[in-house]
DNA sequence: CTTTCTTATGCTCAAGATTAGCATAATCAC
DNA sequence: GTGATTATGCTAATCTTGAGCATAAGAAAG
C-alpha cells in the first residue's frame, strides 16, 4: 500500500497540502426550465469556463454546510432553502489543474431554491441541458443521441477483447436506454461518466484523457464546465432526480400556492420526461402532499385550477411521501 | 476555484493544516449477524474506544477510493468487494480532538466483504448492534426503547416553548416510530443524531455537549466509539437499508451459492426486521434476481432446500433489481 | 418406524396501486 | 360563438402486495 516515505504507522502523518472547495449545485426552476446558478467570471482562472458557485473551506466555519451557505449567498446574493451533501470528489487527475505537492478536495452540494428577480454581476442562471442535451427527452428523444449513439457503437467496437467488447455494450444500453433497455432519467451521472471516459466530454482532453479524439468532441452542442463541475452538476441532477421519488423536495422550487399543472411541469423539468397528466394528479391526492387553498386560478390558457399548497403535515403521514413519475408513452 | 497555495488571488485563502481521514464502514454478515470490522488498539489515540478502520489520505493515493482500500486492507488484511462513498464529516466540534489551527475531514466509506477467518491482529468483526441496540426489532421491539421512550419526552417536555415542543415531539415520533408513526428501519442517522443532540449519545458528553446530563446516559447498554465513528457507522448502516431496496447488493455479503432463507436471514440481519417468507420468496422469484443452481441443502433442519445462485442478468433487464421489504408483521 | 418439529414450496384471496384512456367542464383567443 | 386548451371526474384491466392455508420432505426423539 503507499506509504509516504517518512512515514512510520501508526503515528505522525505526512503532511502536504490539502484544500478543499465547496462547491454547489444551486436549482431553481423557472418557465418550467430546470435552472443552475452559474458563475462565469471572465478570468483565466476558469478559462473562461461555466463554473459553480464555490469557494475554499475556512477556519471559521463551524460546519462544512455553514461554510457553502456563507458562499453561496456572498456570491449569489440569494437565500438558500435546502441543501444536501452530494459527494466529494478529489481524484488526482479529473482536473486541469495538477497540483504536483498537494491535493484538491472538491465537496459537492446540492441546494434548492427559488429564483429571484435579479442574479448578482457575473451570476446568471443557466439551463442545466446545456450541459447535458441528452438527459431531456420531455420533446421526445433528444436529437442529439443520433450523433452520439455511434460514437458510442464505435467504442464498444473498439474494445480489445470479445469480452471487453461485451461489457462495454452493456454498459452502453444501461446507461443510453439503448437495445431494448429502457432510458433510465436518474442514470445522468453513469451517462457523463461514460462519455469522459470514451473521450466525448470536453473535460477529458483538457485533462489529458488518453482515449478519444480531441477534435471529435461534442462540444457546440453540450457546454463545458471548469474544473470537475460538470461532474459535480451531474450528481446534483441524479440525486435531485431520485429524491423527489421519495421525498417532497420539488414543493422547496414551487411557489407558495401553486395549480398541479405547475407542480407537475417542474417535476417534469428535473426528470427530463412527460408524464401522464391524470394520474400524476391522483397520485398527489392520494398521497396527501398538498391541500386546496380554496383560490382558484384563471388565465392559464384553459378552465380555470384550483389552486393548492404543499401540505407539511404528510411528513409525518408517509414514511417516503413523493412523486412516482407516471410516465406518459 | 481551486488554486495552488503558490498561486495569486483572485481570493487568497487563509491556508490552515487540513488532514483527511478515510473512514471505512465495512460490513459482513455471519451467522445471521450484522458485523462491522473493528479496529481496537489499545493505544490513548482513541481512549481504548472501538474504531473503524482508517487512515489520512496521502499524496499517493491516486482515488480516494484507491487510498481507502489501501487502508483497509492493510489493517484488516481483507480484501474489499463494492464499496461507495458515504458523506464527509467536517464538523468543527464534533470530536474530542480540537485543532485551533486546523481541521479535521472524514470521508466515510460503505464497504462490503464477507468475513473471512482470521481478523488481523487487534481487527475483530463485532455486531453492529452493539453500537445501535435499538435497531434491532427482529425478536420484536427492542427492550431498550423502553428505557429511552420516557427520555425522549423529557425532552420534548423540556423544550422552552409550545412551538418547540410540537416539533420535538414531531421529531422523536417520525424517528422512534411513537405516537403511532410507523418503524422506519432507514432513519438510524436521524435516531443517533437525536440521541447525541439530547445528550443520550457518551460521545455528546466527550465532545462538550451543552445539554443533557452526563450520568444518565446509556453508555453501558450501546457502545459508543471513537471521534465520529458512531455517526459515519450510523450512516453507513441507514445507507445499506436504503440501498437493498433498489440495488442487488445483499449479493455482496452471500457466499456464492445460498438458500433462499439464507437471503432472507440476511436480508433480515441488515435491515433489523422480519419478514414475510412466502412472500420474500415471491419477490426474489418475480424480480429474477437468482437462479438455481441445480444443487439441493439438506441439513437445515428441515426438507431439503434448492440451492440458489445471483442471477447476474438482472442488472441489465431491470433498472431497480432490489429486494422490497415484505415485513412480516 | 412413527410421531413431531422444522423448513421448503405451491397457491389463493382480497385489497390496493398503476396504466391508459374516455368524457365532460370551464376559460381563452379570435 | 367556435375551436383550442386546460381542468377534472371516472373506469376497466392489470399488477402488486399483504396474509395465510396447505402440502412436502428431512431431522430428531421415542
Amino acid at each position: 500500500m503507499s506509504q509516504p516515505a517518512t512515514q512510520e504507522p501508526p503515528a505522525p502523518r505526512a503532511e502536504f497540502a490539502v484544500s478543499v472547495d465547496l462547491t454547489a449545485v444551486v436549482v431553481a426552476v423557472t418557465d418550467d426550465q430546470p435552472r443552475v446558478l452559474i458563475v462565469r467570471p471572465a478570468e483565466a482562472s476558469t478559462g473562461g469556463l461555466d463554473a459553480l458557485p464555490s469557494g475554499p473551506l475556512e477556519l471559521g466555519h463551524r460546519t462544512l454546510e455553514s461554510g457553502l451557505r456563507a458562499w453561496v449567498e456572498a456570491q449569489a446574493r440569494a437565500k438558500l432553502g435546502y441543501i444536501e451533501q452530494l459527494y466529494t470528489f478529489g481524484d488526482r487527475d479529473r482536473t486541469a489543474l495538477k497540483v504536483p505537492t498537494g491535493r484538491i478536495l472538491s465537496i459537492g452540494y446540492l441546494a434548492l431554491a427559488r429564483e429571484t428577480g435579479a442574479a448578482a454581476a457575473n451570476t446568471s442562471w443557466q439551463d442545466w441541458y446545456r450541459y447535458f442535451p441528452w438527459e431531456d427527452w420531455r420533446r421526445g428523444r433528444p436529437p442529439i443521441l443520433d450523433r452520439l449513439e455511434p460514437r458510442l457503437r464505435g467504442w464498444v467496437a473498439a474494445g480489445p477483447s470479445r469480452g471487453e467488447q461485451t461489457t462495454r455494450k452493456t454498459r452502453i444500453s444501461v446507461a443510453f436506454g439503448l437495445d431494448g433497455a429502457r432510458w433510465s432519467e436518474e442514470r445522468v451521472l453513469e451517462r457523463y461518466e461514460l462519455l469522459y471516459e470514451i473521450g466525448l466530454a470536453a473535460e477529458a482532453h483538457r485533462d489529458g484523457s488518453p482515449t478519444g479524439d480531441p477534435e471529435s468532441d461534442v462540444p457546440t452542442e453540450a457546454q463545458p464546465m471548469t474544473a470537475d463541475h460538470r461532474r459535480i452538476l451531474a450528481t446534483g441532477i441524479a440525486r435531485l432526480r431520485g429524491k423527489i421519488k421519495y421525498r417532497p423536495v420539488v414543493f422547496e422550487l414551487m411557489p407558495p400556492a401553486f395549480t398541479l399543472l405547475q407542480l407537475q411541469r417542474t417535476v417534469e423539468a428535473l426528470a427530463g420526461l412527460r408524464l401522464h397528466k391524470q394520474n400524476f394528479r391522483r397520485l398527489v391526492a392520494q398521497q396527501g402532499l398538498v391541500e386546496e387553498t380554496g383560490g382558484m386560478v384563471t388565465g392559464t390558457g384553459g378552465r380555470p385550477a384550483r389552486e393548492v399548497r404543499f401540505r407539511q403535515e404528510v411528513l409525518i403521514e408517509r414514511p417516503a411521501p413523493g412523486l412516482r413519475l407516471p410516465i406518459a408513452r
